[in-house]
DNA sequence: TAGATTGTTAATCGATTAACAATC
DNA sequence: TAGATTGTTAATCGATTAACAATC
């Protein structure tokens, strides 16, 4: 399967919003026309990248939902569950991990590590041992981590998720993080994010 | 001033954060060449990028480090401190707004509202009715918030916020929100951002 | 059939990269 | 001076948009 362009892969989702929306309210087909309506971009766009999912419509009806579904699920790789570590033990990792969005596009936490290595009397039983991880890493098949540790851990603990066999990881801790290019890393700054939103309108 | 090309925006944040690292090394001038190497970029985007800012390097030594910061934060928006209110009470929103992130980047949560009512008694007396948002807002001049209701009352809230001045939104509940296009919505579905992160990996 | 919608091919637009002269 | 780095102009690349034939 030929690689989609970013741009593409990222409004990926928001279709499938729209597909949920479009089941929900029992329709069987929907056509760019429609959807284009709903988001304010043109059917053309729509169409262009319904097309890079391999999905093929009808003439005068549209995208038949099932199919369209499936094929936008293989794209996101959201075909197959995806199960997925949290690496530290903050408010902030606790909530972006269980957060329900998370479950509705295929991931699951299996497991929770603290590299801060609290482990005196008292600490929580559902953490594993940070020593244990490379190990279960392996035996699980685990390829995905969210980073969530104090940013002064940031860059040694990421190193050792790569030395692991981690290779995406979501990094939550605000610290940009220096690792090979075999390890997609996704930085979030969320006073970086709502910066760029202000400027969008200001400009 | 001219609005800067989306990519570019999204793009100063980080050069904010090698900037500060720089300072802290007690450096006065930096190069394109030198960040272009730690970011895994070419120097041309960098100088290029720079360029939009209006900042204005010298040959041979490089960018001044405090005038450098002072265009950056120009064009972020970031150079006057910005009002912020956030809609709702849970966890999630609450984790968010208190980032420091937010703070370093100027941001400044002021008061935060229930849209979902609990005024009964035991309500926190640090949230503020509901009602009272719109007066406040066009007192404060306040025109950005952070919505972290239930996604059930995302929609409705939102039209009330957008009635109520507020130009720029920032959408954590997961709910794609349907707004006037003066309304600027930062839009956050958690699980669709890991998606994209794993396919850029898979493809 | 008529009309709406798809899918494809070409044109436009914008961002990134390359080349190179200017300069401290 | 020599060499490193900037800034500008041109070339490339990729994504979006437009035009239109195909089709149910």
């Amino acid at each position: 399967m030929v690689t989609l362009p970013l741009p593409v892969l990222r409004r990926l989702p928001t279709y499938l919003l729209l597909l949920t929306e479009d089941r929900a309210a029992g329709r069987d087909y929907v056509s760019s026309t429609d959807w284009a309506g709903r988001l304010g971009a043109t059917p053309i766009q729509v169409r262009k990248d319904l097309a890079w999912t391999g999905a093929v419509g009808t003439p005068k009806k549209g995208f038949a939902v099932t199919d369209l579904e499936t094929k936008i699920r293989e794209c996101l790789g959201t075909d197959a569950r995806r199960d997925v570590f949290l690496v530290g033990t903050g408010a902030l990792g606790r909530c972006l991990a269980g957060h329900p969005s998370l479950g509705r596009h295929g991931f699951s936490v299996v497991a929770t590590f603290d590299p801060a290595g609290r482990c005196a009397a008292g600490a929580d039983p559902s953490v594993l041992p940070w020593e244990k991880l490379p190990e279960l890493a392996r035996r699980m098949g685990i390829s995905v981590a969210i980073l969530a540790v104090e940013p002064s851990l940031a860059q040694k603990t990421a190193e050792r998720l790569a030395a692991a066999g981690i290779r995406s990881l979501w990094n939550l801790t605000g610290q940009t993080l220096a690792l090979p290019p075999a390890v997609a890393v996704l930085e979030e700054d969320w006073g970086a994010r709502l910066a760029t939103l202000i400027t969008q309108t200001a400009g």
